[in-house]
DNA sequence: TCCATTATGTTGGCTGGCCAAGTAATGAGC
DNA sequence: GCTCATTACTTGGCCAGCCAACATAATGGA
């Protein structure tokens, strides 16, 4: 029960939110820090004019260039209309270009704008930045649990 | 300037063989971890009426009863104005009720309706199915190891 | 050749979640 | 009492992301 002194004061030592087994360990701890990292991303990119979520699509781009909207969809694992409407703002944005697909006039081929190009290495520099924040403190050995144990995780939740 | 070299200060010793390290290797499957969760929890909240965070809320008014709409934000640690509209929905769909606080003109009292109480049961089942689903595969030593690194990257990414 | 099936993408509608700006009530200081 | 900052909450606007329904185009089979 939290009715038990919840008057703040100097019984903080522990962890801030100190919550014993209420069910979803893990579950917690895994939207908790997801938001976290996801909200600290945000944070990052506005400065360069991206939203969260963004950044993944145009990694794509950068990496795998000029591609169909199908694959993208594939790659990000997204709803097709997430990434029609990302595209739509991306290309608004002046960051990515859409053109016909030859040969399969239901396609669309998305690439990005010298705008967009001019964008990866700072985008790229606040995943760096990301990343090391995010595993500050842990060691090697630490880093390579954790991916291990994700993958599992991974594993388990996209296996249903 | 940062050129071409793979960056990083620690070697990357871990082979990138096939998934190369695109830099945020935690990052990433922190993402996908969370919104392969994300989704599951979704999808098993659906059949009894809830969309996935709605049930933390529901949560904490089971555990901690009536309260204001200020504390659930600093609990839930969520915007003001995302609690607004989640109380608002949650009300037109008749789980909790809302009421003026005596002695605070200000203030929102927040409640669940028997209606709401009756989902209980049902999401903390939800919870605890989705907890095993999460780890399912994990050894006592894993999972506690996954809780302390969690811990970790939380407290890294919301310090700043 | 024609038709059913599949692939591709779009729009409408709904949610969670954030920021920015605004209203109303409380409380502290003078 | 009066002013002013703080607190509590609301609204508008924007985004990611999903589902459902749809129109178009390619493909495969009879």
């Amino acid at each position: 029960m939290p009715g038990t002194a919840p008057q703040s004061g100097t019984a903080a030592s522990p962890a801030p939110s100190a919550r014993p087994a209420c069910g979803g360990q893990v579950s917690h701890a895994i939207a908790r820090v997801a938001r976290a990292h996801r909200t600290t991303a945000g944070h990052l990119l506005r400065r360069l004019g991206l939203y969260a979520g963004q950044e993944l699509l145009m990694m794509r781009l950068w990496e795998a260039g000029p591609q169909r909207q199908s694959e993208l969809i594939k790659l990000l694992e997204l709803d097709p209309s997430t990434v029609t409407r990302m595209v739509q703002r991306l290309e608004q944005a002046g960051l990515i270009s859409r053109c016909a697909h030859p040969g399969d006039r239901r396609a669309v081929l998305v690439e990005t704008t010298p705008a967009g190009e001019a964008l990866r290495e700072e985008v790229e520099q606040v995943w760096r930045d990301l990343e090391e924040r995010t595993v500050a403190g842990l060691t090697e050995a630490d880093r390579a649990e954790l991916s291990r144990l994700l993958s599992l995780l991974e594993r388990n939740l996209t296996a249903g």
